[in-house]
DNA sequence: CCTAGTGTGCTAGAATGCTAGGACACGGAG
DNA sequence: CTCCGTGTCCTAGCATTCTAGCACACTAGG
């Protein structure tokens, strides 16, 4: 799994960069005790300013994922598997259902949604 | 088909309402020759500073949709219908293909979206 | 003790999107 | 002709996001 930062995605990118941690942690990769990247490396790996990865780990803190150690560095926290899972339900819940909103405003069928879906599947790859 | 504009939503308010007047004329009810509200009235119905309006209204200007005659208000083009419909495929298309972009981030099989689409689809409601 | 690496804080600027309010040019209706 | 509604343009301010660079506090290791 990498991260693929892409400024011209809606979205900012520190959500960006705060999303690829709690899906990773989801998979379990890091795991509970273990760091993720400090602040100035991460920066640099990404080739993003270090503030822009201290405002995504800033939130990463807040739900309570990811514990910071001065001088040492970010700790995923016991809680954190369970909420990035709760978390990836629920962004991917949404994005579906922005989806179907989206269609709807189109007065697109749901059953053609689906179809859609399915088509652009098939396009996508053969995998 | 009401236009229910959302701040919180990641697409500007601009971008919108082009999209809200994109699918409305690729549903044929303004026709080529009829006439879209002024950017005056436009701002009043949905409680937006008139240039926004202008914003929006640029971008279906600058596409060839509609025609801005002074004095007059906004036209519909002749060829405004298939370019409209061009762009509703398009737009809904990469919503789906972000949507997998997104999910094979999270580590989610095709199978698995296609699952989550129906799952989502059925939740929202009986229709 | 000292150094390096860590998280944290600060000010400043650029770019974008929205709001605010004013001004002007065009065209139909009276 | 005048008047009103239309599109168009302008400056200004605010919030967000990202960049830029600097300073400070804490910790492990030598």
């Amino acid at each position: 799994m990498t991260l693929h930062l892409n400024p011209e995605l809606r979205l900012p990118l520190f959500e960006q960069i705060e999303r690829y941690w709690i899906y990773r942690i989801a998979a379990g990769d890091p795991a509970p005790g273990e760091r993720i990247p400090s602040v100035r490396d991460m920066a640099q790996q990404v080739l993003v300013h270090p503030n822009t990865i201290v405002n995504a780990y800033g939130c990463l803190e807040r739900s309570g994922i990811i514990l910071p150690r001065r001088g040492i560095g970010m700790e995923v926290t016991a809680e954190a598997p369970r909420i990035c899972k709760e978390k990836r339900e629920s962004l991917l819940g949404e994005r579906v259902r922005e989806l179907f909103s989206e269609a709807e405003q189109a007065g697109m069928d749901r059953a053609e949604v689906v179809r859609l879906v399915r088509d652009i599947m098939n396009q996508i790859g053969g995998k």
